[in-house]
Formats: structure tokens, C-alpha cells, sequence
DNA sequence: CTGAAAGCGCTTACAG
DNA sequence: CTGAAAGCGCTTACAG
């Protein structure tokens, strides 16, 4: 590990024979309007290559008075482990690294300092609320520390500022998907605990099923979903089909079902909510409602840099979600069910 | 968003009355061994806080010649979803801010150039492997531009920077209660396509049965566990009982074990490796081994700031895993099933 | 115990 | 088209 010295730009400069200055604009694409001799900046350009030089990030940004860092949380208690938030991170990555954006990961305990902002090292945010709650705490800290931010799938619908999924159309499919087999006696398995986005889905599958004159029937379940509620939902409320909350329900489902003798889909159809890795896994492959959080990762980083730009806030993204058909759903004739 | 004038510590120094080179000491703790008047420290400190002072991160990090910045690499095509990793994260970023590091996330696609080493931002890295590959070609990068790293659970054991969890142990424990259980014919189940641990885990279970005096009996599998393996497991190897590569593959399990009409933990004992959070939703909840992989991410923090401290590499660390009993293994008889 | 001053590596008006 | 120079906000020998 012996350490080498330091390619700065002064040397780039001497070795193309030419000024820092000239040198700076080159190298940081900031010859636009700009009349430079085309020969000179493919002599800079060459030279930067020779010395392999890197530009030293912290002393661009000490110039510019920018940093560019986007900084997303990471909640100590929350399930950061979600494969939900991590496919928004990947988006979230992948468009970071385009616009030249840095991504800080910090953690956020509610009611301590979140050192992330404590040390200064962001100037814009992402919030991907965690399942629990909307992290109003660190929502606060950001407007009052002027650091432009955007929400990521806030949960409902919030004019400025946040990319948020369309529920009420991706409900209305799965609704409608259903009816199409013959489905009357839908439920909905919310979960009371989740964040945000439960009031939403509710709503929206109340306004599906109005539509499609069908009676809401709704059962709240906890984090996870207990055989009870499956039964509940089954023998009780004699469902046909249930559509869940979220797809990290499936693995109680596909238990509870197994014990209570329940077959999937010939007893009861299923229509999962997220399109989760896992939800293929499933025997049979479930029938979900894709939201597509790598492009809402996407979606986030252009309206942070927007805001950025322009300085101000800038109008809300929907972006829609679509109903993956696979084979958790069978047909049910005159609501009596078929025996495959 | 109004733009307020940046606090620079010229300002705390002027408020304080005192020159900006005492201000910077006090404030970035590096009054060691200096005496300072504790009246005038406190002055100064009262001053920041007044000030609501932030220290510009970018203008430290120039003048100091180091960067502090922790990167880590998404694969692209990986699965950074994946519960274990994460865990792994959250360890990272808890000890690395605790440290005075930042974590940096980027992308990290074989072929292409990686931004986050390209661009200069950190100068420092931790590798957690994809479950697929090593990441050989990021790990050439790192070493050629002289980037002190740490390998999270390389799988295999490596002498020097890195941080390993314990198979032998683990797997040691895993076979140990399943032959108190009285089980002989334990089948373990590896997947040839996943990372390096597969070999260690292995050798491993290997080890552990010859030191049991019982017959190693493998199978593989692909990332998904096929129904037929285990019907092989089971009806072909005669086993009554297996153990997972990895937890992953419990949702495959359970699937294909109701398909087949196979009763955990009845007619199967499970033993699961890794214990991801999904282990205890199972039912029966899944006995499992435990890997401490957020430790494994305190540890990896701790060396690597050793390492760059040190200026040298450092040995590397042994975690230790344990076994969770839970509910999914039961005893035989003489070979013969119990049955509930 | 404390201050004046140079310097980290880049950017950016401002003059030519 | 191109250069000399100041400045971003902090740290760090070096003198008192």
C-alpha cells in the first residue's frame, strides 16, 4: 500500500502545457459556449488520460459550493431489510450515479441526531418510508435545515415533492381480474400496523368494488398474517378470493392454507400486492399487482434534481402499477367453486 | 427554501473571540494533549452551538487529505434485495457513523467502469460478495487504485482482511441436534450456482457427519429448490431430515412439501442456515443456524478503519454462528417415524 | 496556552 | 480563445 502522489489538475494542465483554468472546464464538461480549440481540449483530455488523473471530489464540491449527495435513511428498528425499499434503492443508485449524484446512506433513530445531516454531508434527501411510519421526525429536520427532499411512495397522494403509485388503478385490475373468473365474494386483508399506503389501498379497493357493485368485505390483520384472520376470511366471510395487503403476507397465507386444508386456487384465489422477488416462488405463482419501485427509484432522483435546478418545489409523479396475471386466481362457477 | 449564509467556524471563532485555528481544534476534538483553557473551550463550544454550526464536511476532507467515505456495490443484476445483505448494511452504516465514516452506495456492473471508484468519492470499501460471484473484477479495481478493503463473508476463509462467520461450527451444531433427535439419514441440500459459502458449507457438513460416524448424503439444487429434489431427498435418499443451504429456499421447501404430502416436522426435520427474519414465519418456525451477519457488518467497519489506521492489511476475523432451535425438527425412533 | 499564515485541489469571475 | 488570481471552509505546522 504505498501511497502515490496525487494527480491534481495543475499537473494535467503542465503536462497538455495549458492553464488549470482551461484545464477545469475541459475536464468538468463546462466548455459549453465556450470557444476552445478543438485541438487543445483533445491535448487536455489526452493528458488527463495519460496520469490517469481523477478529479478530487471534495475540492469540486468545496469550489462549487455544492455537494450533490443525496442521503437516504435508513430507520434502525424499521425493515430496511424489505425487498420493497431495495429496489428503490436501486433505481434510486442507478439514476444517482447518471446525474452525477453521490448516495449517502445514514440511519435515522427517531429522537436522536441523525448524523447524516448533523455532519453536513448531503445537500438533497430521499425518504423511503419505512412500513411502519412516515418519518414525520425526519421529514421535519430536512425542511428545517433547508435540504431539498423527495418522497418516495409517501402512501397517499401528496401534490408536491414525492413519486406515488397509482393503487386505485392497480386495484381496480385485480378487482376486475377477479370478477372476470366469477369472484363476488372478494376480501381485502389490510394490515392496520403498515405504513401509509394501507389507508390508500383500502380506499382504493372500496371505489373497485363499489364500481364493480360488489359488497367490501375488509379484515385487518397484524404484520403478519395469522390463520385466524385466513380462516375468518374463508369459512366467516365465505371468500372466494382474497387480495392482500402486501406480498410478505404470502408465506402466512400459503401456511395458514396448508393447515386449514385451504388449496390455492381451487378453494381460494389470490392476488398478492407488490410483485415481490418471492411472489413466483409461491405454488402456485401468485397473481400480483406490480409496482414498479425501481422506476419510482428512477422517477425520485429526476424530480430531486429538478427541485434542485429550479429551487423550488416541483409538482408530484403518479406512476402506474399492472396486474401480473399467473396462477393464483381459477375460475368460480355460479359461486359454487371448481374441483380441478 | 431561502438560502441562509453558510456558519463557517470563522464565525464561532469571531463570536467566541478567539483565532479560527483554536475554534477548528475544539471543535473537531483534536484538543489532545493541547491545553486550552477549559473557560475558552466551553466559549467556543457554546458559540457553535448558538451559531447552530456545521462543519463543511468537503472542506475538512480536503484539508485533512482523506475522505472518510465508505463505498459499497450494488450488483446491478444481483440481488441487493436480499434480506442478508441488507442486515450486513445496516451493521455497516451503525458503526460506520458512529466512526466518523460515510457509506457511499454505488453500482457496480462487470465491464464497465465503476462510478464511485471513477469519480473518486471514497477511499475506502467494503465487498459484500452477491450471493453469485465474488466480485473479482471490483476487488482487481480496488487493489490497483490502492482502496483499503474488507471482504464481508468471502465465503471461503481468507487470512487477511476479512470477516468470516464460523460454517464448521454452525453446521457442527446443526448435525448435532438432529442426531440427538436420532436422526441418521440427514440430507443437505447446497446450491451450486450461489457464492463461495457453498464450498465451506459443504466441507463443512461433511466434516460434521464424519465426526457423527454417518454417511454424507448431498444433493444440489439451483437458486430454486425443484420439488423433485426433494422428492429425492426424501423418497430417493430415504432422509428424515435435510438442511438448507440457505433460508432462501424454505418458501421452494414448504411449497414442494405440500405438494408431495410430506409433513415438517412429522415426516421431515428442517434445519435452516442463516436465520433471515422469514425463518420464524414458517410453520412450524424453522430451526435454524444463525449467522450473525449485522456483527459481521460492525466487524468488517472496525477492521477496515484498523487496516487504513495501520496503513497495513490486518488478519482477519472469525464470527461465530449458533443454532435456534425451533420448531421444525422432531425425533425418530430407531429410524421410524414418529408420527403426532 | 494562542494567533497569523499557508495550503488542500478545484472553480470562477475577471482581465487580457 | 487563454491566463493570473482569488476563494470555497477547514486543518496544520510554525511561531510566539
Amino acid at each position: 500500500m504505498t501511497k502515490q502522489r496525487r494527480i491534481t489538475l495543475t499537473d494535467v494542465a503542465k503536462e497538455a502545457g495549458v492553464s488549470g483554468c482551461l484545464a477545469s472546464k475541459i475536464i468538468s464538461g463546462k466548455d459549453e459556449g465556450v470557444w476552445i480549440a478543438a485541438e487543445t481540449k483533445e491535448r487536455i483530455l489526452k493528458a488527463a488520460h495519460k496520469l490517469n488523473y481523477k478529479p478530487n471530489l471534495q475540492a469540486r464540491q468545496l469550489a462549487r459550493g455544492r455537494k450533490d449527495a443525496i442521503g437516504i435513511f435508513i430507520d434502525k428498528s424499521s425493515d430496511f431489510n424489505s425487498r420493497f425499499v431495495m429496489a428503490s434503492v436501486k433505481g434510486i443508485v442507478t439514476k444517482a450515479e447518471e446525474l452525477g449524484f453521490t448516495v449517502n446512506l445514514g440511519l435515522s433513530h427517531p429522537g436522536s441526531d441523525i448524523k447524516l445531516i448533523e455532519t453536513g454531508a448531503i445537500d438533497s434527501a430521499i425518504l423511503i418510508p419505512a412500513d411502519r411510519r412516515l418519518g414525520e421526525e425526519l421529514e421535519g429536520t430536512l425542511t428545517r435545515e433547508h435540504i431539498p427532499t423527495i418522497k418516495l411512495n409517501p402512501g397517499l397522494w401528496v401534490d408536491e415533492n414525492s413519486v406515488c403509485c397509482d393503487d386505485t388503478g392497480g386495484m381496480k385490475q385485480a378487482v376486475a381480474h377477479l370478477t372476470e373468473l366469477g369472484h363476488r365474494r372478494i376480501v381485502y386483508i389490510g394490515s392496520p400496523t403498515e405504513h401509509a399506503s394501507g389507508g390508500t389501498r383500502l380506499a382504493a379497493y372500496r371505489n373497485a368494488m363499489a364500481e364493480a357493485a360488489l359488497e367490501a368485505l375488509t379484515l385487518e390483520s397484524g404484520t403478519i398474517l395469522l390463520p385466524e384472520i385466513v380462516e375468518q376470511a374463508v369459512r366467516g366471510l365465505n371468500a372466494t378470493a382474497v387480495i392482500l395487503y402486501h406480498d410478505e403476507m404470502l408465506v402466512d397465507l400459503h401456511m395458514a392454507c396448508n393447515r386449514l386444508g385451504i388449496r390455492i386456487p381451487d378453494d381460494l384465489s389470490v392476488v398478492g400486492i407488490n410483485d415481490l422477488e418471492d411472489a413466483t416462488r409461491f405454488i402456485p405463482a401468485t397473481t400480483d399487482v406490480h409496482i414498479p419501485i425501481f422506476d419510482m427509484g428512477i422517477a425520485a432522483v429526476e424530480l430531486l434534481e429538478k427541485q434542485i435546478r429550479l429551487g423550488a418545489p416541483v409538482p408530484s409523479v403518479l406512476i402506474p402499477e399492472s396486474l401480473i396475471v399467473r396462477d393464483s386466481c381459477a375460475p368460480v362457477t355460479d359461486g359454487v367453486r371448481e374441483k380441478s
